[in-house]
DNA sequence: AAAAGGAAGTAAACACTGTTTGCTTTTTGA
DNA sequence: TCAAAAAGCAAACAGTGTTTACTTCCTTTT
């Protein structure tokens, strides 16, 4: 799915489009592992025999590239919250995996990840056009139906703001997945004490957050 | 403080650590502003009338000099967090000016920050020298000792696991800095809906996670 | 004091990076 | 078929961190 756009489509525009299409697939595939240093022009017009000036008939800049793998990659972390609600399931347990989906779902692509809260990102990026929000502000929005929803049902306390509330549960997300995220720096060792397997941080990091928003 | 090392040095040695301080400080000031984007070899022996190739006297590589003035930051921190213990006030107060200390100290030096959890770190960066700590854990220790304490003090849940109860707030502070501090892309207007003053969101973070360890 | 040794500093090069330019080839549409 | 446009390429530009070979100066030893 994703790509039911090629009807009706000239040939030289569904070539262009294919050629796209390889470019991304091997920036992705680069990128995956080795993040944003790992993935070079150079390196990148190599692996598709291409030049490296033949790229920015693609793409204006690496960083317009880069943004395009970690807005698709939104995508997919947006998908799986959407999957989640089991409506009749207690709010409680909906609001834990709607959180752990996030994190768990970050998780799997660091440098995709990390790629939307580093680097240079132009400020009016989202600002120009208002009505097509980036799927990273989407995947925020979706946070703030949860804490919305909670509160209305009763489950979180009703004085609260729920976007300064979604604000923070955003960022204690964002935090844990940079932590934990295997990136070569952190990676493993970062933390200091006992080792926690990953899954009982996750799980009880959502719990304690949840457990503030409470009643 | 910090500085009573010059006693009982040979001239020769005098005159380097200056030299290595100079570096230092010009570094800190472009670090401070632009990041180590903006932080080029080049520029910064520009800026201190040496060549370029002499910083390697002194640094053995650019990393080695960001981690100084990143460490030497974290050094900053402690010694705030380590300001406030008033053991006289209400343990919740003392928590929640623990919290925000590292929030409002870390936020004034976004880049320095940042340059904690990013870049290359080498995984054996503290494991060679479990008894040299760096900063950056030692700031994570402090957090934890409070949180030890609030369990003693009967205040957070016994049944808390104190340890990832700490990661859990470090993770969240963590997120809060990185997605507040005003570097160039994540900024003002990465936050959707209203804007909420820093202050406010700050206090009400530290609240939250308080409020989910708490009894 | 003079010679030897080592550290400090430099200019130039190396191996990269993202990006632009001018040119050639290929493809397209009339 | 032929002109225009698009695609691709080699080379260059401007920048990066880092290394090398060399000089210059200071320090230590004889």
């Amino acid at each position: 799915m994703g790509e039911q756009v090629e009807a009706g489509l000239s040939p030289a525009e569904r070539r262009r489009h294919k050629v796209r299409q390889t470019i991304i697939e091997a920036a992705e595939r680069v990128f995956a592992e080795e993040g944003e240093d790992g993935l070079s022009i150079r390196r990148l017009a190599d692996e598709i025999d291409y030049s490296p000036g033949a790229i920015y008939k693609y793409f204006s800049s690496k960083q317009e590239l880069v943004t395009e793998l970690r807005e698709a990659f939104f995508e997919k972390i947006l998908e799986q919250m959407k999957e989640v609600p089991d409506e009749r399931a207690p709010f409680i347990e909906y609001a834990q995996s709607c959180i752990e989906t996030y994190i768990r779902t970050a998780l799997k692509r660091p440098y995709h990840y990390a790629a939307a809260f580093s680097g240079s990102r132009s400020p009016s990026d989202d600002a120009v056009d208002p009505d097509h929000l980036s799927n990273s502000r989407r995947a925020f929005e979706q946070l703030h139906h949860m804490v919305a929803q909670g509160v209305q049902k009763g489950v979180f306390r009703a004085d609260l703001d729920t976007y300064l509330a979604s604000k923070s549960i955003w960022a204690a997300c964002h935090g844990l997945v940079q932590l934990m995220g295997h990136l070569p720096n952190l990676a493993s060792g970062f933390f200091v004490g006992p080792s926690h397997d990953s899954d009982h941080l996750i799980k009880t990091h959502a719990a304690l957050m949840i457990r503030g928003l409470s009643e």
